[in-house]
DNA sequence: TATGAATGAGTATTCATTCAT
DNA sequence: GATGAATGAATACTCATTCAT
């Protein structure tokens, strides 16, 4: 409940998020928070470790946009709720979107990191428990769930890297259906 | 032919790639490139315009890459080749990929200069182009060709993305592997 | 009592008045001052906030000289010691003097400051509070108080411009004789 | 005859006199000229010579002004012509006034240079000898011929010194009356 | 006469971090 | 837990000047 530990990551979040990796400083993050540079090593020991625990943040929030897909009764529906929860992290959650899946410093910190890895592995290991348990129940066809995994991914990230970086200028509402239009053509090829 | 130009931007691409942008400064590049750090500005005007001649770079080689699946006879060809030559760019430049595909603070920069994001268009609208003959030549199931393409480039894009930050970590030949199946699974979804 | 702010100031003067606004650099001001250039953005946002606090204190100086006349009987004898007390100023504080009625990039801070421009006017009123008295008692003849304030500023500057520039090159002694002299042949214009 | 030379002078001046010292800068003057930064070393030896003629060449002009006086047919009307023309140096070279009267740098420079210090004297013994000629016409008062010419040209230089500091915030037309009455208060005391 | 390339010293400023309190 | 003071290294950039051509 260290409060002040919370406010830091709040303001650096906020800040990292509005300013990328290179606006994120110990300086700014103290004055948003209200307190002195120095009092932020009270509880991060240095720029690295801030960070660190933000992308942590990131992909604990991702693992809670997804989570809520295991209450649906099917495999079918625990597979489209994934992929409509997905959505929703992007549309609510774009900048947390684009910390743990595009900006580049947070992979810097993966390499470096086996905890962000695994946090990292997560998502993916969900994809592939859906679409396996597809397979098993016969709505995706039979194939290698590890890699249909990856094509869901590589679409979904890809996506949304397209759209933030401006090469998609279309509209909240359009990117929303052109989504939907994407995953099901990819759905499409591996559909039963 | 002004070798220092190219040294410094060589170097320059070097180091971005290396250290990212942060570590991208004036005073590290014109030590690489054997010079001293004004020299830098005798060729680029500032940090901005040297950052922008890399990423034009980075567009001029992705085109020189795609090009020649032109020569190719059909459509069908043209097409397969496209889908080659990307694999070939991003094996064989990796980083200029990174740069030009990944890296936010590229799309930053797209976002401020209209030449680059009209370079950025090139390659979207080639691979339109390419779909748009297939259909035509019923190659490719009816639909919306700048659709598909969008689901080509994301996933192409996200592909590697995941790639390059490590979340697919395997060998540079399983990885050619698995992209030619993840496109065949697209395919699948948008083949006639 | 921040004994650093003050000898940064105090280094900043010294350094400006001997060499310069093109000699005022932070690091020559901090190297003077025994503390790292980055030592002065804790006490002053920047350079033109410190330079500014210097301009203020000449300012604050020289109305801590004029002030004192308030204190004698009569009209006459407070514009008297009014005279004197500036040649005081100059004669204790040539650099002062210099920075605040001299050097022209003071003047152009006057612009961008207020507060400065209300600081300057403080002497221009405080002749013309003298003036206007002593019209009212006849000692000087009827006459509009705040041209006489210029006329005597005009020359007080003027006198003392010429001086520190070299072309009266005259001892000091002699500058204070031919000061009152000058001033005396003013007030011959003006006296009742 | 140099047209080169008389190009980068005047460019030297205009960016002298729009940005001060700080602004003249060789790259700055060369550009503004059309040449090479390095062409000016052809004309000049180094910066300090460059601005060395610009102010040789403003105490010229000042020079100009004054000297069509001594075209009129008494001492009274010389003396009279004098103050005129000088007023209209400063009305229609008011950076040059400033140039050679007000700014800091030009009296460093005088410091320096026998030349220039000889010719700032050149208006000074100007000034003096039209009083002395007054007061041998008994025009003026019989007094120290120049200490008069200090007075005046203190009073002169105080004057606009006021003004182009913003102190004395009038128009342009408002300060013509108010430097002829200034003038005249100075004139009371001393004319016969 | 002029140029383009290059340089070393300098500019203000920001940074993450340390230390004594 | 927190602060103010301070620091050394780094940032992009400008300067007057030199040199080979």
């Amino acid at each position: 409940m260290s409060s002040t530990k919370d406010t830091i990551l709040a303001c650096a979040r906020d800040q990292y998020l509005s300013d990328g990796y290179k606006g994120l400083s110990m300086r700014k993050i103290a004055s948003k928070a209200g307190i002195s540079a120095t009092a932020i090593y009270r509880h991060f020991s240095n720029k690295e470790e801030l960070f660190h625990r933000l992308v942590k943040k990131g992909f604990g929030m991702y693992s809670q946009y997804l989570m809520p897909a295991l209450n649906e009764p099917t495999a079918e529906l625990r597979f489209n709720k994934t992929l409509e929860y997905a959505l929703d992290f992007i549309v609510e959650q774009p900048k947390y979107f684009e910390l743990i899946f595009v900006k580049s410093e947070t992979k810097d910190e993966l390499v470096n990191f086996d905890d962000l890895r695994a946090d990292s592995k997560i998502s993916f290991d969900f994809y592939t428990a859906r679409i396996t348990e597809c397979i098993d129940e016969g709505y995706l066809r039979k194939d290698n769930p590890s890699e249909i995994s990856v094509l869901l991914l590589a679409t979904y990230t890809g996506f949304f890297a397209l759209y933030t970086s401006g090469l998609l200028p279309r509209s909240k509402k359009e990117i929303e259906g052109l989504y939907w239009r994407t995953i099901n053509r990819v759905l499409n090829g591996v559909i039963a």
